[in-house]
Formats: C-alpha cells, structure tokens, sequence
DNA sequence: TTCTTAATGATACTTTTTTTCATCAAAAGA
DNA sequence: TCTTTTGATGAAAAAAAGTATCATTAAGAA
C-alpha cells in the first residue's frame, strides 16, 4: 500500500501518467518472488489486462529503471531479468534452485575493497554490480531430504 | 606466448582440438582491452580467418567459458560481453568512458559480507558476481583536462 | 599417410528487442 | 464545458541476437 503511493508519487513527480498497463507491470513485479523477463512479465500483466502490450511493457520496465523502481539481475549465461527493488538496496541474492530473489545492503563492507581496487588500478570506481547466487532456505531443506 | 601454451594446453586436456578458428577467437579476445560481443568477434576475427562462421565464435566462447577462459561481463543496461579471464580473477572494473576492462582479486573482502547475508537471511551462498564500474585513468585525464 | 571423428560454416529458423505509426485518453487552456 | 495539446498505448514490421541442422573439412591418432 505504502509502495503503492510511493512509485505512483514518484512518477508524478517525474511528469509521467499512472497509467492502468503501468500499474499492472508493477502488480505484477510485486507479486512476483523472482526477477521477471519481459515477456513473464507480458504473459502475466495479461492476465490482469487483456490488451496489454509487449512494447508498452519494455516501455514501462525503462521507465521504473531510470527512476530505480526495478533491478535488472544478470545471470552467469546472461540471461536477466527484472526484479523490484528497494531504494538503497541494490544487492540481489537470488536463488539457483527457484529463482527466489532477496535484495541486502552491503555498501559498507564493499568500501574497502573499493578504496584498495581504486589505489591498485587508478581507476576511479563509481558504481558497482553485485549479485550472490545460492540456495534459499526452502530449497536446502529439499535438496537436504533428498539426498539423505 | 605462455598464456597460449597453457590454454592449448588446457583444451588438450579437455580432450578438445586446437583448430584454427579457436586460435583466431582467442587472439582476438588477446588483443581487445574490453569485452566482446560475439558479432564484435565475428568481426575482427574475420580479418584474420575471412571465412569464420558466427556460430563457431558462439560454440568456441561456449567452450573457452567452460573452461574458465573467459567471462562474461554484465553492463547496466543488459547487453555483455567477454572478456579473456586470468585464472582466479574474477572480478571485473571497467571503464564507463572506453570500455577498457581490468580483472581485480577481492575473494577476501566479500568473505566477511557473504558470512553476514548468509546469517541474515538462511541462504546458502555459493557463487556470485562482482563488477566495477569507473574511469580508468586514462579517461580520468581526458575528462579533467576538458573540464579545467 | 590414412582414417576417424570432432569441428566448421552455410543456411534456415526461433526468439528477443527496437522502430514506426495510427489511435486513444488524460491534462491544460480558452 | 469544449477544444487543444501531448503523453501513452498497442499492432505491425523490422532488426538483432541466438540456436539447430547438416554436409563438408581438417585435426590428430594410428
């Protein structure tokens, strides 16, 4: 409810429309437990909005990124997908086994080895990318029982 | 030259044959100072063996990856490409302004983070994915001495 | 050298993403 | 209230990216 205000706040303030295909993508996000392709996304806003189209939902997806409402979460083959996210967190750990994703801050810990890098390299770094790839609490217990 | 007696060697061992358009995808990968896209390697690679097929370049980086001789680098905004990896370095900086790219070590540093988020939230932390993104020092100048 | 078979590259095909454009609808102004 | 303006949409088409098939080639062992 609060995240709901809030975005629909945010694109007004950024002189864009609360449009319904736009709260349907965002429904959608929200509802989801793991990063969406666009075309997840499409399959799923559907459902909620027949006519809904894949065009509009690439627009969208652009728009929310440049105002940080969603991530874009990189997978080792390359393939990605968009995940909700909260302001400030931008790290994502996402399961291997079902995809389940949970953001986690973690800026302090990387600003040393930021400040090391930059004295070794002389690159002056700015932003950063960093995902943690594992199993959820779920999927140990699963592949646990299996493998007794 | 060491670098090309070991991955030889490595694809030897593999069981995998050192063939002519391996041998052009990875000197091309040598001399680049960024990360590839495969249509990039096509290209260049095709001015050293004219008659190199884009799927070759797909299934070689497909197989150089398996063997850990290169990453994959994630940008922003989705698209990727490879990079030649050192064995161990696994960690990205690239630069925002030429695309010229460095591996740094840090296993360190993120042993103490992963420790934190896997008691923090129960998962399992296996892999992950760090990358860096700045100005090499290069560009640093550049961008300096055009804004005094 | 010869032989076996992994590897190649041309072609065709599927999937993903971008572009174009006519239409629609929500704000803004008279 | 009624236009006018402009942002937003969705269909269609085009472009780009990646994958599968298969006859041919050539690497490397015998």
């Amino acid at each position: 409810m609060i995240l709901e205000l809030q975005w629909e706040a945010l694109l007004s303030r950024a002189g864009c429309r609360i449009t319904e295909p736009r709260r349907v993508v965002m429904r959608v996000l929200e509802q989801a437990q793991r990063p969406l392709t666009p075309q997840e996304i499409l399959e799923r806003g559907k459902l909620l909005h027949p006519n809904l189209g894949l065009v509009t939902v690439y627009r969208t997806l652009e728009l929310f990124e440049s105002l940080d409402l969603v991530c874009l979460v990189h997978r080792e083959g390359g393939c990605h997908g968009y995940l909700l996210s909260a302001p400030g967190h931008r790290h994502v750990l996402m399961c291997d086994s079902c995809g389940r994703a949970v953001e986690f801050p973690g800026q302090d810990d990387l600003a040393q080895l930021i400040d090391r890098v930059q004295q070794h390299t002389g690159y002056a770094v700015g932003d950063h990318l960093l995902q943690l790839f594992g199993l959820c609490p779920e999927c140990q217990e699963a592949s646990g029982s299996s493998v007794p």
